[in-house]
DNA sequence: AGCTGTACTGACAAAGTTGTCAGCACTGAC
DNA sequence: GTCAGTGCTGACAACTTTGTCAGTACAGCT
């Protein structure tokens, strides 16, 4: 029975893994963790991602708790997304991460250096 | 162009990523934190992963350095997996993911149960 | 002789994720 | 009037990951 690892398993690697999975949400709230940005700027910001991919992250993460929609209603529309407080219990746990990859890249490249 | 996240990416989280997603990943990473296993006991032990994949990931994680696969030369043959020195340097890394993940089940629980 | 166990591979299907493209509804600039 | 910009959606194609199934080669048990 194929189970999606996004359907609750009780794992709690898994559920924090759920959470940042996903192509581009480390670097969106690598992006956001320098404060609150608008959807095209986070867009202009991240040259690769397309428009679908970014607002469908940026969703997973309004729902999942982690970033905050705020819309001003006006014409055109403005949106800006920020960290959340309880998405900032997750930014320490990114940095420890994003040190073990910094030095697991580095050991990539001594290797393919030789 | 698509660009799998397999394909070192340049940014570290991604990078880390990489070597621990997978579907079952993290719960091998953990029954292997207690002591080197043999491919069937770890079969055993996670009963609702296939060979297939146990293996596929298994050969993953020896790849990135994170595992060592030592075979006694017996018939039938007999193959243990630990964790590598380098891929102890990632266990404390899961615990923190861990501790997070367990607070966000909380969390999710606590919504539901509502 | 037939069955089980070991560790693993290859072909392929199903499911999941990401990317592409078009479109909405409105506004302001040229 | 046409174009660009805003934030977003739906349909669908392409790609990736995971699961299913069969098969390998040897050995021990009955």
């Amino acid at each position: 029975m194929p189970v999606s690892k996004k359907e609750s398993s009780p794992c709690p690697i898994d559920a924090m893994l759920s959470v940042i999975d996903g192509r581009w949400k480390g670097t969106i709230l690598w992006r956001l963790s320098n404060g609150p940005m608008r959807t095209s700027e986070l867009r202009r910001s991240i040259p690769e991602i397309t428009e679908r991919m970014l607002i469908r992250h940026l969703q997973d993460l309004v729902r999942d708790g982690i970033l905050i929609r705020r819309q001003k209603q006006t014409v055109p529309p403005c949106v800006y997304y920020s960290i959340s407080k309880y998405g900032w219990t997750l930014v320490p746990v990114l940095e420890i991460i994003c040190t073990w990859g910094r030095t697991h890249l580095k050991l990539l490249e001594s290797c393919r250096a030789k």
